[in-house]
DNA sequence: GCACTGTATCGCCATATAGCGATTTAGCAA
DNA sequence: TTGCTAAATCGCTATATGGCGATACAGTGC
């Protein structure tokens, strides 16, 4: 179906740890792509593929100034979901540390 | 980081459109694996092999009843992750829907 | 025109994985 | 034991993509 290959891919977006990486800095604020290269420790292509991606992805927008191009998170989706899925992480790592702590298997 | 790791392997278990399509049929209510190869209208063995990817990631649960398998949704953010993803979809559309009434661009 | 800088893109390699058919394993019934 | 069935796993191919270095492009200033 045409819905789920959408909602797949969107997610998709979500499944690379450097793109999480740079999503976290853009939800402190806006920044430049040379920052982000400099802040993620990634190199100035990768960085500028996945900002591309996530551009396509529509999660985040970018808006060029001079030399400079400058991105900012476009879909508050972003947050949310990032929000969602790290709580119930800690829920699950909360009850796995103490299965351990009881003795219990995980 | 570890932590953006595994947030990042939890949105990929949700970023294949079968992946979704499963998930979809267990919100309905618990399956055995057949019924879903026969309702994915996928193969055996690409739905048994989604499946365990979805169980290691947490997204579901399976027991053993005699021969068969039966499969449950076993993590209650996958319905929402969905909803969030689907309603802010449904929200863009629109508003590209009205873009292209309007003859501006998407 | 030239040089410099910030980004984007290209070519390449290595890895991951979706899908397929074939096979194996596990449980039930003779 | 044999046979049957449900599911898991294996071997394989094709495709996608993350990361790299090199290059091209775009905007600024000379």
């Amino acid at each position: 179906m045409l819905a789920l290959e959408l909602i797949a891919s969107r997610f998709r977006a979500l499944s690379e740890p450097m793109r999480l990486r740079l999503l976290n800095l853009l939800m402190q604020g806006e920044q430049t792509v040379g920052g982000l290269v400099e802040a993620s420790g990634s190199s100035q292509a990768n960085v500028s593929k996945h900002l591309a991606l996530l551009r396509d992805a529509g999660m985040i927008g970018m808006r060029k100034e001079g030399l400079t191009t400058i991105c900012y998170i476009a879909d508050p989706i972003v947050g949310e979901l990032c929000d969602l899925m790290c709580s119930r992480l800690r829920v699950e790592m909360a009850s796995k540390a103490a299965a351990l702590a009881s003795g219990r298997k995980g």
